[in-house]
DNA sequence: TATGAATGAGTTTTCATTCAT
DNA sequence: GATGAATGAAAACTCATTCAT
């Protein structure tokens, strides 16, 4: 399963690291995700974090690609599964429940925080996004074909639109203690399936 | 129409105090927005802002509240004034596009940064986001009316997620380099208005 | 009433002002008692402090004697009307009792905590304590009187010792939680007088 | 005979800053002992100080506790070894000379005075006077053994008072100039005890 | 590969005091 | 007499990062 086996060892050490990071994430947030702090979750040395990742930011970085690979493996296979818009949009909700409890939600909102000050954290987030505009692209693709409409706003714009609002979602999971208003967003989106209008099959 | 006689001096140090704040905000962002920085950007003495907001946070909040008025105030008359759909969006799209050349679209992005990781700022941030759904609901219920379109989804739930995509926007903005994109979404609005179903006139 | 009443109006103001720093130095403590911290008390301005007493040290030495010569009149009286050494140790415990109680004891040990950083204030406070020392002799004289004793130990030193050692029960009542070993200290005191010695009168 | 082994390296450093703190202590008091001061006094980094003791509080009492330890050892052995009441009292005055030749009652006099404001710091130390006050009762036990007096107070609580006295004349030492009169409290310890009543031996 | 130690630059906030009005 | 505003200096503490071993 070990894709590279060149690497010495050290493997184990990185994902060690990679899993404090994470859990310091959703912990403590992007302000808390210090070297002491994550150091201290993981029972390892400070140093250790910039001899393996040069860099706070790009431990920070490898830790949402991990997440993120996961999730977005996930997301694919659904969407691929997919055969219908009710299904598809079930599926959008009930996955995005699963980001929220895995914290997932989390490392986005804080990482994207945490990026818009910093420039080139800012734009590794944005070439992080690319295969997420892929994905809702292919999705709103397949939906349009079932339900027949024609392409009045470019898809690649709406996949582009749909990504934004995700984050739009993420923040506001994040600022507003009532829970309930942000998790209505995305229930919404599933009981709306059955009023689109639908091709006329003869 | 504004001026509190009552405060006679000290309020024009106020209004410089925010002005840097705001300044930096944009320059430096969130981060970059400590009580040096912006006592350095209006050139006078750091502990003025304790004097006369008590906390750096208190002095950023002031700093949004301000340009956040302005711009509520502007919104609201355009959404008053409004006859039509296609006015109205086009009169969003053109506001959106104030919003961003005045930095204010800025200083709301670095300030929901901040505040993930700061719950006392989030919740003051949130309870500032009220008047703005409030009138997003006005709003749509207006563009509501003119279409004739039933209530399939509660108007407040839709003006939380205008909102929330509001948000989405501005963060994004913030993050992706290639400007266009993000333009585009605000430029469409406008271009979709036509092409919304009318109620039948007989 | 005022004695000196060629001294302007005013001394009102100061007397606030002292009953300020009073309240202030039992609430805070002596590291505690900032300006701001009496302004906000006495619900005056900061500055009053400076015009009227010059210098903050110069107000807490204010509000020292204030408390103290109040106490020293108290403790002349009780000690002049003693006709016994029983009555005179009794009268002596009661009185630190007082002490406890009004916050004497507080206000004194606060100024003594600060002044050690602060030779100027020391110096002030030990020529506040000459007249403790001299009452404490005179309080021995009549006490050894009574009891017929030789002089073994000089009574100024004595004397300078009984003050000393209150300076400690001071500083001690400050420090430990544990109140009833303070208490016991002065307590003992009275119960101590039966068991001295008697002259014998044929 | 001291070194532990386990802690290699550091260990040297953490003491040079003990040293630090302590002559700082010395020379500029606790109001004096900053971190800042401590560092320059040392030489060192002043974030050192909360890389090894984590607060400046901490190393503080880390200071305290060194001189603390080394002197009570001193005071174990003399009161271990004395046979008589005249050795023992003037042991101890002797003791306490050499307390105020090396600054011990300066460092204790400070952190007293410091402590005075900070409830945590006066917890800590209450905690190390007890030692003290315990070696104050075995004095007093073999005192009172070889005088053959009766217990007419408990004899903690005698120890106690000794211990406040003791608190009392550091303070008197560091507030009062005329250094004489403090000096004579201790000496004239030793020369009261060949007037002291003897058992009649027959 | 790993670590304990070290550091320079930075953070927010508080303080006593002054000054113009 | 009184006050709001202003200030320079300093406080404790934290951070990402480096380095010798």
């Amino acid at each position: 399963m070990n894709k590279k086996p060149g690497r010495p060892t050290g493997e184990t050490t990185r994902r060690q690291i990679v899993d404090a990071a994470l859990a310091t994430l959703k912990s403590e947030g992007f302000a808390g995700a210090t070297s002491r702090a994550i150091a201290r979750a993981g029972g390892f040395n400070q140093a250790l974090i910039f001899y393996h990742f040069g860099t706070l930011e790009g431990l920070l970085l490898a830790a949402l690609d991990r997440t993120s690979e996961e999730r977005l493996e996930r997301y694919r296979q659904v969407v691929g599964d997919a055969t219908s818009v009710e299904e598809l949009l079930a599926a959008v909700a009930r996955l995005y429940g699963e980001d929220r409890e895995q914290g997932h939600v989390t490392v986005v909102a804080q990482m994207v925080a945490g990026s818009v000050a910093r420039p080139e954290l800012a734009r590794a987030m944005v070439e992080r996004m690319e295969p997420w505009i892929e994905l809702s692209e292919a999705a709103i693709e397949k939906g349009f074909g079932w339900l027949g409409l024609p392409e009045l706003v470019p898809r690649r714009e709406l996949a582009y639109a749909f990504v934004t609002f995700y984050l739009g979602v993420n923040l506001m999971t994040h600022l507003d203690q009532d829970r309930a208003r942000t998790d209505a967003l995305f229930e919404r989106l599933a009981a709306i399936a059955p009023l689109l209008p639908r091709p006329v099959r003869q």
